[in-house]
DNA sequence: AGCACGCCGACT
DNA sequence: GTCGGCGTGCTC
C-alpha cells in the first residue's frame, strides 16, 4: 500500500498486521514521536482488545474507521522487511488464503530472548576428504554453465529446470553459477529439503565459499537461527543455505535462486501457512529478478510441464560425470518366487546379488519404504487385527521393542501373544517393514557388518550422521532402509541396489502415487554404480508391469512424464487442473460431518452465483482417507479447477464468510495440496 | 489465537 | 441461589 495522494484533511493511519490467524489487518493513529521515521516493514507495538501485540506495518491510509487506537511503540530502529520483501509476502498470503500477520511471524525468527541454555552447537562432520583440486567442468556442464551466466548478468526474471540424472554434477553448477553471482555483488538463496540429510552438500559449500554461508535448518534452536538470520540482514553472508525456511532469508539483491531435489515434498509446509517453498521460489525469483534453477534428477512432473508450456527453461545433463553409465536395472516378479509370497524377502537374483557383493567387498544399500517389523498384528483364528484407539490405522509390529506402535499419534502396547478378542495363540505380525528385514539380512549374513537407517533408527541427532559416515567410511556393507536411503548420497563404493518390495506406496489413494513410486525407485536406483566398479539394481514387486517401474527400470524419465501426463489429462488433475483442498477435523464424527456438508453447500451456490464457474468441479465430501486421527473425525473437500484465476475467484468469494470458516470445526484451506489425506 | 460475555448443570 | 462448563463473537 502506497501513501494516496488525495489525503488533505484526513489523518495518515498505519495499516498493521498482527501475529494471528485473523485474514484481515488493522488501522492504527501513528504517535508524533514516530510520524516521521515509521514506514512500512516496521514492527510496532499496538494494542489490540485488551493485550498488547508487535504487529508490523504493511501500509499507509486514511482513517477508515473513527476512534483509532495509536501506536504505542517501535522497537526496531530500522524495518526488518524491506518493501520487496513485503511484496513477496503479501502475496505469499494472498496465494495461500494465510493471514499476513502469521506470514510475516514466519518469516522472522524468533526475537524473544529466552534463558539460552548451553546448546551443543550444530556440527558437521565431514564425510568425504575435501575436494582441493579443481573439478574439470565436462562440456555440457560448460554449456549450461554458460546460458545461466548469460541470464544471472542480464537481470532479469529466468527460471530454469536443471534435470540432471543422478551423479551428473548438479551441485557443481550450483557452485560455479554461486561464485559468479557473488562476483557481481549478488547474494544466493539454495533450498535443499532436509539439510541434516545432506552434509556432504553442505561441507562442500562451506569449503567453497568459507564464511559467508548463513545455514538455516529445522534443528537450529531460536538462537542459532536469529544469529544465522542476522549474519545475512547485517550482510556478513552472502549465501543463505537449508530447508525451506530459508527462502525467507532477508537478503536484498538476490541473483540466484537454488531449489536443490526440487521434487521433494518436504519443501511443503503441511502446518499452520501451508507454502510451497518451491513454488514460492518462484514467485520471489520474479519479484527479484533472480535466475531460480530448479535442480533434480526426477522433477516433479508439474516442473516438467511448466518446460513443455515454455514457462521454465530446461538444462539437461543427461549424462554422470565420470560417464559412469547409469546401473543396469533388473525387476524380479515376486509372484513367481518360490515359497509362500508373503514371505519371500529375498529373492534367489536378490540373495546371489548380496553374497557376491560381499564377496567383492562392495556395498550395498537395500530400501524398504517402510519403518517397523510389521505392518499389522493379526488373529490367523477370528481376523482381528491391532488398531490403534484413538486413529483409523493399524499399529506397526516393533519385535525388537515387544510393542505395538501407532505412528501418528505414538499410542503404545505391548504386544501379547494371545489374540485380545478371541485369545486363540495365532496372535501373529503380517507384512514387512526394515526392521524384519534387518533382522532376517543378519541372519541369512551373519558376518556381514548391517546398518539400519529410518526415522525409527535416527531419532537422536548424532546417530543419523554417524550411519552415513560409517557406510562411507565402509565400516559397513550393507545400510538398509527407508526412502532416506535415496536421498542425494554419493557412495562409490555401493554396487548393489535392492528394492524389497517396490509396490509400498503404490496404491496409496492419491493421484501422485505413481510418481512418487517411479521418483523413489530412480533416486535410489541412482545410488548404485557411482564409482569405477558399476552397479547393479534389483527391484522385487508384485506388480512388475506397473509403468511407475517399466520407466525406472530404463531410466526413461521423459517416457514416465508422457505416460503420467496423459494420465492427468483424462481426469483432469495438476498439472491440468488447480486444485483447493479443504479439511475439517474434530472429535465429534457428528459435527465435522455437519460441517463440511454445510461447506459442500456453501460452495455449491457459490458455484452457482457465476456462469465462469461452471468449469469448476467439486469432488465431495466424504471422510478423509485417514478417517480419524489422534481422535478427531477428518472430512475434507476438493475443488478442481481449469485455471488459476478461476480457483482464485472462487476462493475470494468463500473467504467472505470468514466467520463460517474460523468458527469451530473450523475449515483448513490448502491452496495447491500435495497430500490429499 | 485468546479473552470476555453469556446461558445452563451440580454443589459448598 | 452461584461456580464454572465451553459455545460465540470480537479484536483497528
Amino acid at each position: 500500500m502506497t501513501i494516496p495522494s488525495k489525503t488533505e484533511g484526513l489523518p495518515k493511519v498505519a495499516e498493521v498486521a498482527v501475529p494471528l490467524p485473523l485474514l484481515h489487518t488493522f488501522h492504527y493513529e501513528i504517535p508524533l514521536a514516530l510520524k516521521d521515521r515509521l514506514q512500512e516493514g516496521f514492527r510496532v507495538l499496538v494494542p489490540f482488545k485488551n493485550r498488547k501485540f508487535l504487529g508490523t506495518v504493511v501500509g499507509f491510509s486514511t482513517s477508515p474507521y473513527k476512534n483509532l487506537k495509536t501506536i504505542l511503540d517501535s522497537p526496531d530502529p530500522t524495518p526488518l522487511f524491506s518493501h520487496q520483501m513485503l511484496e513477496f509476502l503479501k502475496r505469499m498470503a494472498s496465494h495461500y488464503a494465510a493471514p499476513l500477520g502469521e506470514v510475516l511471524k514466519m518469516a522472522l525468527p524468533n526475537f524473544e530472548v529466552q534463558k539460552s541454555k548451553k546448546v551443543k552447537p550444530y556440527l558437521l562432520e565431514s564425510l568425504s576428504p575435501e575436494e582441493k583440486e579443481t573439478i574439470l567442468l565436462t562440456p555440457s556442464q560448460k554449456e549450461i554453465l554458460e546460458e545461466l551466466k548469460k541470464a544471472l548478468t542480464e537481470k532479469c526474471f529466468s527460471p530454469f529446470l536443471l534435470h540432471g540424472v543422478t551423479g551428473s554434477g548438479k551441485t557443481e553448477i550450483y557452485l560455479r553459477i554461486i561464485q559468479e553471482a557473488l562476483t557481481q555483488k549478488k547474494e544466493a538463496l539454495v533450498l535443499v529439503p532436509e539439510i541434516s540429510l545432506t552434509p556432504q552438500l553442505l561441507s562442500r559449500f562451506e569449503s567453497c565459499f568459507p564464511g559467508k554461508i548463513a545455514v538455516l535448518h529445522s534443528r537450529l534452536t531460536s538462537a542459532q537461527r536469529r544469529e544465522e538470520w542476522l549474519k545475512i540482514k547485517n550482510k556478513k553472508a552472502s549465501i543463505a543455505l537449508g530447508a525451506r525456511s530459508a527462502l525467507f532469508a532477508p537478503f536484498e539483491n538476490i541473483g540466484v535462486i537454488v531449489i536443490d531435489e526440487e521434487h521433494d515434498s518436504s519443501f511443503k509446509q503441511e502446518e499452520k501457512v501451508r507454502y510451497n517453498a518451491k513454488d514460492m521460489a518462484l514467485i520471489r525469483g520474479q519479484l527479484e529478478k533472480a535466475v531460480v534453477i530448479l535442480g533434480s534428477a526426477t522433477p516433479a512432473l508439474e516442473s516438467y510441464f511448466n518446460v513443455q508450456q515454455k514457462k521454465i527453461k530446461l538444462l539437461r545433463l543427461p549424462e554422470r560425470i565420470s560417464s559412469y553409465p547409469l546401473p543396469l536395472v533388473e525387476i524380479v516378479d515376486l509372484k513367481k518366487t518360490q515359497g509362500s509370497p508373503t514371505q519371500v524377502i529375498f529373492s534367489d537374483p536378490l540373495l546371489k546379488a548380496l553374497e557376491e557383493t560381499l564377496l567383492h567387498k562392495n556395498q550395498a544399500i537395500l530400501l524398504l519404504n517402510r519403518r517397523g517389523y510389521a505392518a499389522v498384528q493379526l488373529c490367523q483364528e477370528c481376523g482381528y487385527s491391532a488398531k490403534c484407539p484413538h486413529c483409523s490405522v493399524s499399529l506397526t509390529v516393533y519385535t525388537k521393542q515387544q510393542k505395538l506402535i501407532c505412528h501418528y499419534c505414538f499410542h503404545t502396547l505391548l504386544i501379547s501373544s494371545r489374540c485380545p478378542d478371541c485369545k486363540s495363540s495365532s496372535f501373529t505380525s503380517l507384512g514387512l517393514g526394515t526392521e524384519k528385514v534387518e533382522e532376517e539380512l543378519r541372519r541369512f549374513y551373519p558376518e556381514a557388518r548391517i546398518a539400519r537407517m529410518d526415522r525409527s533408527s535416527t531419532q537422536k541427532k548424532e546417530t543419523l550422521g554417524k550411519i552415513l559416515s560409517d557406510f562411507s567410511k565402509q565400516k559397513t556393507d550393507i545400510l538398509i532402509g527407508t526412502q532416506m536411503v535415496a536421498k542425494g548420497h554419493d557412495f562409490p563404493n555401493v554396487t548393489l541396489v535392492g528394492v524389497i518390495l517396490a509396490d509400498i506406496g503404490l496404491h496409496v489413494p492419491d493421484f501422485r502415487a505413481p510418481e512418487r513410486t517411479f521418483q523413489l525407485l530412480t533416486q535410489v536406483a541412482g545410488r548404485a554404480g557411482r564409482g569405477e566398479k558399476g552397479g547393479r539394481v534389483i527391484i522385487q514387486t508384485f506388480n512388475p508391469s506397473h509403468y511407475s517401474l517399466q520407466f525406472a527400470k530404463t531410466h526413461d524419465t521423459l517416457g514416465f512424464y508422457e505416460t503420467e501426463l496423459k494420465e492427468r489429462q483424462e481426469l483432469q488433475y495438476p498439472p491440468f487442473s488447480k486444485l483447493i483442498h479443504f479439511k475439517t477435523s474434530h472429535s465429534l464424527e457428528k459435527k465435522g460431518y455437519a460441517k463440511i456438508q454445510e461447506l459442500s453447500r456453501l460452495c455449491q451456490s457459490i458455484l452457482k452465483s457465476t456462469p465462469e464457474f461452471a468449469a469448476l468441479e467439486l469432488l465431495g465430501p466424504a471422510p478423509a482417507p485417514l478417517s480419524k486421527l489422534k481422535d478427531k473425525y477428518r472430512f475434507h473437500l476438493l475443488l478442481k479447477s481449469p485455471s488459476y484465476k478461476l480457483a482464485r475467484a472462487f476462493l475470494n468469494q468463500l473467504l467472505k464468510q470468514d466467520r463460517f470458516l474460523s468458527k469451530q470445526p473450523s475449515i483448513q484451506i490448502d491452496v495447491d495440496p500435495l497430500n490429499l489425506l
